[in-house]
DNA sequence: GTCTATAGGCCGATAGAC
DNA sequence: GTCTATCGGCCTATAGAC
């Protein structure tokens, strides 16, 4: 493995964390943290077996007793990362009224929130899934298209009912998407902004790029309102 | 190396290609293109000395006459990348004139540009950085830092001058910037958008981040005009 | 500059004792 | 379930012939 590099890291320091739940018991949970630890560091064929190993304090070959693999444990992670994502963003909808707005709002704040909670996971999720046979990484693959479809779709019906005004609606997703995906390679909790007022701000950019109104209540902006000519529309 | 999985790709299939002007002539030029392709693919750890010979035609033994190291191979790519969209960012800027709107909007358009003409060059600089030492990485994280300090100075002198209306100039630069970035990912140019429309879009999404107008000419938006309460400010 | 050959080491994974 | 030991292979890099 190579060695420590905090300058160029690809994802701030975290406590590694794994959604409630989703850790299995024992050496099995600790070996499934510690190769998230240490593929979001140094990715899949950065960080070996005996690495990991070395990280949860056994020999290499007892990690076999828990895994069949290498690839296996990047494949659970991977599908972790995703399935927190989507369920994420389906309560978010849920939870949303029927205004697009709202529900744009939602999204993107739940996007930015899990990325915020689980940079490691999402890290490891986004950029390792390459790793994984096309078998394996079906599963992943099949959940971000639904996610990425539950964004598409909110833009589309307020584009539809003219409460959004966007020049494309599927440039509009990737560029939102983007905006929250990122958000796992620069946040972390003890950095200048919380979770909540990257995911405030970051939805108030997502319903501009929408071509939207902010949402009462929400956060004010710098500046003067805009002047003739200048407005959205 | 691990077999091809176009289903997982970490960024889209694209002619290899460098910079006019930077790839070294002949067999280490070839070296410099085949790294590239292997590196964005596979990962610097995913793709070996071996694998990156057999790609060009040569032993592998034989990379050694033109490159000391594979770290350094990764290193000039890291450079060339970095150099590549500093240098677009900073010709964007002059080529502006003194209106932070147009300037913002050159900026993006660069920097969308950049990632979409040279994805491989984008995906190795963003995400092998990590890879290498600290020394190795410097020169690359301070035009980063430079690149990113234009973006910054731009919008916190139009939010001064109540041209930009953005409730975190810093927050906006980070979302603005993350936009471009992720194009390296899933822009190729058999696909649906020309690198043009892509440009011309984003720029218009940051621009409606940053609280500011379109520029006059710019691609119309479908929908109808806000409605009252709706407009940007 | 390109090759063959190989050094020296780490890789993922397995066998088998306890 | 954990260990020691090891297999067969691939890794980066070098030596030395041509």
């Amino acid at each position: 493995m190579a060695r420590t590099r905090p300058e160029t890291r690809r994802v701030e320091e975290a406590a590694v964390d794994l959604p409630e739940g989703v850790a299995p018991p024992g050496t099995r949970g600790r070996i499934l943290r510690a190769a998230l630890k240490l593929f979001a560091e140094y990715g899949y064929y950065g960080a070996s077996i005996r690495d990991i190993a070395a990280a949860v304090g056994i020999n290499s070959a007892t990690l076999y007793a828990h895994y069949p693999s290498k690839e296996q444990l990047l494949a659970d992670l991977i599908v972790v990362g995703h399935e927190e994502l989507h369920r994420r963003l389906l309560r978010a909808l849920v939870e949303s009224g029927s205004d697009p707005v709202e529900q744009l709002a939602a999204l993107v704040r739940a996007q930015v929130l899990a990325h915020a909670d689980f940079p490691l996971l999402a890290v490891v999720s986004n950029q390792e899934l390459h790793a994984l046979s096309p078998q394996a990484a079906a599963p992943a693959l099949a959940l971000r298209e639904h996610s990425a479809e539950l964004l598409l779709r909110v833009l589309d019906l307020g584009a539809q009912r003219g409460i959004f005004a966007v020049p494309d609606v599927r440039l509009a997703a990737t560029a939102i998407g983007s905006i929250g995906i990122r958000v796992a390679n620069w946040f972390h909790s003890g950095g200048a902004y919380s979770r909540e007022r990257v995911a405030d701000t970051f939805a108030e950019f997502a319903l501009r790029i929408a071509g939207a109104a902010a949402l009462p209540g929400d956060a004010g902006t710098t500046g003067p309102p805009p002047v003739a000519g200048q407005s959205i529309g």
